[in-house]
DNA sequence: CCGTTCACG
DNA sequence: ACGTACGTGAACGGA
């Protein structure tokens, strides 16, 4: 009753805002798909994680007593402070860069100084080891219901270019990239009988920027046949493609991922381990190959500044007050945040639009499939074994469908009786 | 409660 | 309120 009232003063704010369409046609639906994901849950193989805990409990501990042997005393290892201690005022290791309370002991950090001593390569694989146990090992454990699934939260509201966040657990931070920790992807299971359906976006949103920058290179690249990466490497390095060596793919690869954050040449020379000079040379070339990239990122920000707020193509807005700040490094802050916002903000659109579509769809053909997950571009469907067929028809529908740019969405599918396998 | 670190897209 | 790549959430240590 008294919500009621707050209809007319947010209809009338939405009216304002052009948010209309975005909101009835993309927000409220998308509440009751969300809430059915987290009532319903993922299944997890409670047995199996808890193995891969004892495994990577026992060997934390030997790490541990190896890198306060190698110290030559006792100390707490996952203590930074004391670790700073250890490697630089006792061991006399060069510091490589600082934080606000001291030096760093990041990754990037100690894999510079590799080879120095020997604590080093332990402490990393301690990191790593200790990260996978605790994080995904015991508090995912913790999180596992009575059911045999653990129900996390999915925030529709939090993340400020209008993509969901994951929370009590983050599901959407579930390790992939090294062997070791994809074993806990392994532990995400269908429920009985039934498969994973794994569908997710190619490359979205290097396509939303050749869609919003309308440059007819990038839209070339993704309507040739070719790997993305190797198109653009053969623009950017003036050869052609199959004369593109793998580090000159991987260059323009870590480019297109840089893109979208506003990457600096000294950004881009930290990642590709080479100079400034020649991080700037490569930038720029690839600016000259994709001209209209450097314009549409131009704009963004000079449109950015003079409203004070980005804009998707759907119309989600994002204020960026620190655009207008005093303080130089804040502003340039405030710049990388406004291109990136139009481009995360509209792949995110164009995804929760994919949702909604597709639990239409699930509910119109009477399936007893069901959306398990999402993370950012990519859904995780169970499917009982008589409805493989519509369910990738519809999923790849949805999705392909989902929003029309001047590239075409294309979206991998892929099955499994674990999370990893139908990843691979 | 903050800072650091690190997992993901 | 920050060096230099955006957006998250979580574990841990320490004040
Ligand atoms: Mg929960
Ligand atoms: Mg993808």
């Amino acid at each position: 009753a008294a919500v009621a009232l707050l209809v007319p003063p947010l209809g009338q704010a939405l009216e304002a805002r052009g948010l209309r369409p975005l909101y009835d046609d993309i927000e409220r639906p998308l509440v009751p798909v969300l809430a059915r994901m987290e009532k319903v849950g993922v299944r997890v193989d409670e047995t199996y994680l808890r193995s891969l805990v004892t495994g990577l409990t026992e060997e934390v501990h030997a790490l541990d007593a190896e890198i306060q042997e190698l110290a030559g005393h006792p100390f707490l290892v996952n203590s930074t402070k004391q670790l700073r201690t250890v490697l630089f005022d006792e061991l006399g290791l060069q510091p490589q860069k600082k934080t606000k309370t001291g030096f760093s002991t990041d990754a990037a950090s100690l894999a510079k100084l590799a080879g120095q001593h020997p604590i080093i390569d332990k402490l990393l694989r301690y990191r790593e080891v200790e990260k996978l146990r605790s994080t995904y090992g015991e508090s995912l454990l913790a999180e596992v219901g009575a059911d045999g699934r653990i129900h996390a939260t999915f925030q529709q509201t939090v993340a400020r270019t209008g993509r969901l966040s994951s929370d009590r657990p983050n599901l959407h931070n579930i390790p992939i990239r090294t062997e070791e920790g994809r074993r806990f992807r392994r532990a995400f299971v269908p429920r009985e009988g039934w498969s994973f359906l794994v569908a997710d976006y190619n490359q979205i949103e290097l396509r939303v920027i050749a869609h919003l920058a309308e440059d007819p290179g990038l839209i070339d690249a993704f309507e040739s046949d070719l790997d993305i990466h190797t198109a653009t490497a053969a623009r950017v390095f003036s050869v052609d493609a199959g004369a593109v060596t793998l580090a000159q793919r991987s260059k323009a690869k870590m480019i297109s991922y840089g893109l979208a954050y506003g990457m600096e040449a000294y950004g881009l020379s930290q990642r590709l381990g080479v100079s400034v000079d020649e991080a700037s040379l490569i930038l720029t070339a690839y600016f000259e190959a994709f001209p209209k990239v450097k314009s549409y990122m131009d704009t963004t920000v000079e449109e950015a500044r003079q409203r004070g707020y980005t804009e998707t193509l759907f119309g989600r807005r994002r204020l960026i007050p620190e655009l207008s700040s005093s303080n130089y490094r804040v502003r340039q802050a405030g710049e990388r945040q406004a291109m990136n916002a139009g481009i995360q903000g509209l792949a995110a659109d164009i995804f929760k639009a994919a949702l909604v579509k597709l639990d239409a769809l699930l509910e119109r053909d009477r399936l007893e499939s069901r959306l398990v997950l999402q993370v950012h571009d990519e859904v995780i469907l169970e499917v009982p074994p008589d409805e493989n067929a519509a369910a990738s028809e519809i999923t790849l529908d949805a999705m392909h469908n989902a929003c029309r740019l001047c590239v075409p969405l294309e979206v991998n599918l892929s099955w499994g009786t674990n999370w990893a396998e139908a990843k691979s």
